[in-house]
DNA sequence: AAGTCTACCTAG
DNA sequence: TTAGCTAGGTAGACTT
């Protein structure tokens, strides 16, 4: 029976274990099946050109290319066709292979002879290059049947897909959390939450008993469930790391049954080929990087989707729930004393698994409010990638989704990661403007439109345009060529368009659009869809100057990121100077905004003439392929005098207080002073001097005195560090020079005396207890042990001054002066 | 007390 | 801090 149907695709892998190299796409239908879909008929290809300049002799690449053929790793060649390359056009071979793992090693062995291309691509990712495709597809199968509890697998070709317009997937999402001795490093019990995101509905299962048998029955729950993604808070970490720990604990080296009976995830079969495979396979894996890879399903840490999206102050779980569910105590409240597991659990194990269930639970409610699995939808829809790559690749892995794409489609050869030169040192960045210290009245804030990419389109800077003197590929004699202020050249469109500037024309058109569909949207399913592909598609075009400046991309070059920047430089110097000369006053710019002071006028209309001189400004300024607007209009400006540190009283388009760069933005600073510097800057904007002066003397005073509540004293910085598999211990001298002069080592050295968990990169929280030690005494700091702290009154009262006394010297207060409570009258006060 | 160095986090 | 980038401010430990 025909099958057809729209799916969104999890994750890839190949099958090459047959005559044939299948390509596997796990995914969930529109109509909330379960798919696999195997594309047979694909076959794995590199391509090679004679290496350095060519000079047209064929006759020379005789005995490589018959080499070539007759290698027995290699089916059939074909060509040459002609490529651009950045020596200049040559003759491209294209070797198709008998199975994608013999690629690196024929990549070293004929490296010395000719110059690969496209020999780093993995084999899965031509589904998506080839067939132009994206995480949603449209599939038409003429016999589908069902296996591992999949509902439709499917065997067909490329030809059998199509292209589909992105729908909302009903993915099914599993969520677990582990409780665990402290003592034994055991499993105590275990609880998962699995939301259907199809039917709306969440069942609950917990799981306690002999160690095996709870990792026997979440293996088994798994398996019926058949999640199409695993979540939880901090399983990249903790969860599926002691899951594989106790896994080979308890069971015999070799005996592949008794370690898939524990701990067999994958969506796959379950045999011993699919054991022995070192990804992908029937075992969860996690290779060098930190992701881990389950066959068939996508792991999507809640600790990292919501560090990513929320930035939160500290970053554990009962913070980031307190932080989404201010309102819901039921959510959060803490019961159950986690360093001390193994009394709780044998004292109240019924509590434990309410506690662990309900931890189950919160990221399903995290993850679903932070949208965290739409985005990556939104993203990998228009990046061209599976939702997996979204969640767990890399930058450079988007990018290559698309640039490769158009680089097959224009006859341009895609050079191996790596093979550019390397950057000698850093490329100079954005222009920052010194800001002039104190109040300004009436600022109008211009910036430029998507600015990096407008000059990579305005200037047609691209990998593929950049005029090399070592390339026989030179420009027409009278060829207009755009020379940037490095003196790097690109060629005209006219004679060669750049892929960069093309596919970022085709990305803002889409932004456009998805924009327009936003503004016409009328239910709310629709808006939140169009509002997340608009804003896929500005991360992705902001995220191709990084990439293209960063030293080790395929398609790059060291001129390209520096020219980028240098045009950007010259374009807002430029501007700031002409606004100078006409008078008006450049409070301060970065990068691609400037911020100038708006002429003022008689009468109550200061809000109507800011928004006309704005627009008119920004217009007046504007050019093709550099557009200035008009993006906030200010009442008030503030700035102590340090680049990247202002506020400011927004009253155009809307109302709201801008803060950038002090403490309130800061998860390094704590809670007293972000709240109370928060106030400060109402009062300053308002104008009211007098009361700015008393609220900051004020918050001296009531820190020196100690009645500053300890929770709004808690500070908090991430800490690095890794695991030492030979030691058994985690060590920090690989990641500081001196570790235990630094506070977050020392708090997270406590954490792990307690036997709590810790993870490199995560935000360790903690109280001053003394400062006049050298280095300070901090204590970590446990919700549970809160009345117990005792804080270095002096410590605080000073870091207060420091930051509070930077702003108000410039109302005659300095920090000592905040500290001692009164002002030392100069010699020259009067 | 001033300067150097490492580290963190932010703006863009 | 999962091969995007640079500019910049500040804290704290330590040295001179």
């Amino acid at each position: 029976m025909v099958w057809r149907g729209d799916v969104g695709i999890i994750t890839t892998r190949i099958d090459s274990d047959g005559d044939e190299n299948l390509i596997e796409l796990w995914g969930r239908s529109r109509e909330n099946e379960s798919v696999l879909l195997r594309i047979h008929g694909m076959q794995p290809w590199f391509e090679v050109c004679p290496p350095g300049r060519w000079n047209g002799d064929f006759s020379s690449l005789e005995g490589r290319l018959h080499q070539l053929e007759n290698h027995e790793e290699v089916t059939h060649v074909t060509g040459p066709v002609e490529k651009w390359t950045d020596l200049g056009y040559k003759p491209v071979w294209k070797a198709y292979v008998s199975k994608p793992f013999v690629v690196p090693g024929l990549r070293k062995e004929l490296s010395g002879r000719w110059y690969i291309l496209s020999g780093d691509i993995p084999f899965a990712n031509r589904f998506f290059l080839d067939g132009d495709f994206a995480i949603h597809v449209s599939v038409t199968a003429k016999e589908t049947y069902s296996e591992n509890g999949i509902d439709i697998v499917a065997d067909i070709t490329l030809d059998d897909v199509e292209q589909c317009q992105g729908f909302p997937v009903p993915w099914k999402i599993l969520s677990f959390d582990l409780e665990t001795s402290i003592a034994e490093s055991t499993i105590l019990c275990a609880a998962v939450v699995i939301e259907d995101r199809g039917t709306g509905i969440r069942t609950k299962h917990t799981f306690s008993g002999d160690e095996a048998g709870i990792m026997a029955d979440l293996t088994n729950l798994v398996l019926d469930s058949n999640p199409d993604i695993i979540t939880g808070y901090n399983i990249d970490n903790f969860d599926l790391t002691r899951l594989n720990d106790r896994m080979a604990h308890l069971s015999k080296r070799g005996d592949w049954q008794g370690k898939a009976e524990l701990f067999g995830w994958g969506r796959v079969n379950r045999d011993e080929k699919e054991y022995r495979r070192r990804r992908d396979g029937l075992i969860p894996k996690r290779g060098a990087t930190r992701a881990w890879n389950i066959s068939g399903r996508c792991v999507m840490d809640c600790w990292w989707q919501a560090r990513q999206v929320l930035r939160p102050e500290r970053e554990t779980l009962s913070f980031v729930s307190k932080l989404l569910f201010p309102d819901d105590d039921e959510r959060h409240k803490m019961d159950i004393d986690a360093s001390k597991m193994d009394e709780e659990w044998a004292n109240r194990p019924d509590e434990v698994l309410e506690y662990c269930l309900r931890d189950a639970e919160l990221p399903l409610d995290i993850m679903a409010e932070i949208q965290a699995v739409r985005r990556c939808e939104a993203i990998a829809s228009v990046s061209g990638v599976s939702l997996d790559t979204v969640a767990n690749g890399n930058t450079s892995q988007r990018i290559d989704a698309l640039v490769i794409k158009a680089a097959d489609r224009s006859n341009i050869g895609v050079p191996l990661t790596g093979s550019a030169d390397a950057k000698e040192g850093q490329i100079t960045g954005g222009y920052v403007h010194d800001v002039e210290a104190g109040l300004h009245p009436w600022v109008a804030i211009l910036d430029f439109k998507s600015m990096y990419p407008s000059i990579m389109i305005g200037n047609n800077i691209c990998y593929t345009t950049r005029v090399d003197q070592g390339s026989t590929d030179q420009p027409l004699e009278d060829e207009e060529l755009f020379v940037s202020p490095t003196g790097a050249k690109f060629r005209h469109p006219s004679q060669r368009q750049g892929l960069i500037p093309l596919l970022l024309e085709d990305l803002m058109a889409q932004r456009d659009a998805n924009k327009a569909a936003l503004a016409k949207a009328k239910d709310p399913v629709s808006k939140s869809f169009y509002d997340q592909m608009q804003y896929a598609v500005k991360i992705l075009m902001n995220s191709f100057y990084g990439v293209f400046a960063s030293g080790f991309y395929r398609f790059t070059h060291r001129d390209l990121g520096s020219s980028i920047t240098a045009w950007a430089r010259h374009n807002i110097k430029k501007i700031i100077q002409r606004l100078e000369d006409e008078g008006h006053g450049v409070v301060y710019s970065d990068t691609d905004s400037i911020f100038v002071s708006v002429p003022l006028v008689e009468g109550e209309n200061q809000v109507e003439k800011m928004i006309e001189f704005g627009h008119e400004t920004a217009q007046r300024f504007s050019e093709d392929s550099a557009i200035l607007e008009f993006e906030k209009g200010l009442s008030a400006f503030f700035s102590h005098g340090a680049k990247k540190r202002y506020i400011g009283q927004v009253v155009w388009p809307n109302q709201e207080l801008m803060i950038r760069g002090y403490e309130t933005q800061r998860t390094d600073s704590f809670a007293y002073l972000t709240t109370g510097m928060k106030r400060l800057f109402e009062h300053i904007l308002a104008g009211e001097d007098e009361e700015t002066i008393a609220y900051s003397l004020e918050m001296v005073r009531a820190a020196k005195a100690g009645e500053i509540g300890v929770r709004d004293l808690i500070l908090s910085k991430s800490c690095k560090g890794r695991w030492d598999k030979r030691k058994a211990k985690w060590i920090f001298t690989e990641d500081y020079a001196n570790p235990d002069s630094m506070a977050q080592v020392r708090v997270a050295k406590q954490i792990l005396a307690k036997g709590l968990p810790f993870t490199p990169g995560m935000k360790v929280s903690y109280v001053v207890e003394n400062a006049t030690e050298k280095p300070m005494r901090v204590r970590a700091w446990y919700e549970e042990e809160a009345d117990s702290y005792q804080y270095d009154v002096q410590f605080y009262a000073e870091r207060l001054a420091t930051a509070l006394g930077r702003v108000t010297e410039a109302f005659g207060w300095n920090a000592k002066e905040l500290l001692s409570g009164n002002r030392q009258t100069s010699l020259f006060s009067f």
